[in-house]
DNA sequence: TTTTTGCATGGGAATCGTTCTAGTTTACAC
DNA sequence: GTGTAAACTAGAACGATTCCCATGCAAAAA
């Protein structure tokens, strides 16, 4: 299904800007982009989109349910594409990069949780931080950011 | 053991802001605050602190070990103080109540996921939103943060 | 097709939470 | 008590995000 479609779907308008910035997330190098990210990554693809237009098109995705919006230590949101299964996030601190998990007993555990409490869950995150291999056996991470994953 | 103790120990001087912001916090009905509810707790006790000097403090306490910082959704951080025990946490986007939580279970299988990534685990974090019972059986949330709770 | 209507956009200003800076004050070892 | 490094205050600065508003554009109505 194209992205204009999708797009229709989720009661927006196919509009240059939309598409475009699908587009980035869709990448699969994309993961986990920052507003800054995308925005410069329009840039660099020679697009005119102002930086308020990001900000307003990755909230209206998010509410959309196309996107997932997280809150990683930083202060700073990142956006990932949201294919539908759910998953949690490792985040290495060093070097920025970030693993998925699932874990079906983890999920289970939460459900039980939320239901001995009455409470009814909208959406749950579970981030762990902390050093990746590649910086416990070479110290190879950067200590910088990775260009593209929203994380510094 | 009294606040100044436990600032010394924190290798930190036993400051008057210091020692009210670790009073302030320690109350049983603080729980989670924002760094601007805490300076707002500071000017109603008629105490003349600034805000740059109770983000500074809450800083210091956090790389002391003495509080904890949350980064729920909404961007802002939210700190509470740490008596120890690690717990993770339910939160009522209506009403702002915070519901804390530990279950050994999902701790043990997170050690286990960073374990199989070749991860190290500095601190992790898991907290679910949704909206709690109050809500539910009598529509009674406020739909605004309850004040000391830092959640809106 | 032309007109109307209304949402979408871009750019800059405004806001929010947070941190930095400069100059002054304070805690605490001696 | 005194000296010195650390901590303080107020206000400016900062980065991320949102707001504002004049302009643009595309679907609906005429």
């Amino acid at each position: 299904m194209s992205d204009s479609t999708d797009l229709k779907k989720a009661g927006l308008k196919a509009t240059l800007p939309r598409l475009k910035i699908l587009g980035i997330l869709e990448e699969p190098r994309a993961r986990h982009m920052t507003a800054e990210d995308v925005y410069k990554a329009l840039l660099d693809m020679g697009e005119e989109v102002g930086l308020a237009t990001v900000y307003r098109v990755l909230t209206q995705f998010e509410s959309a349910g196309l996107v997932i919006r997280h809150n990683f230590e930083g202060g700073r949101s990142v956006f990932e594409i949201n294919h539908g299964g759910h998953h949690d996030h490792v985040v290495c601190v060093e070097c920025g990069e970030v693993f998925e998990f699932y874990d079906p007993a983890i999920e289970e555990r939460q459900r039980r949780v939320a239901e001995a409490l009455g409470f009814h869950v909208d959406s749950h995150s579970l981030y762990m931080y902390g050093t990746c291999l590649g910086m416990k056996r070479e110290g190879r991470c950067s200590k910088k950011g990775i260009p593209g994953t929203g994380v510094s």
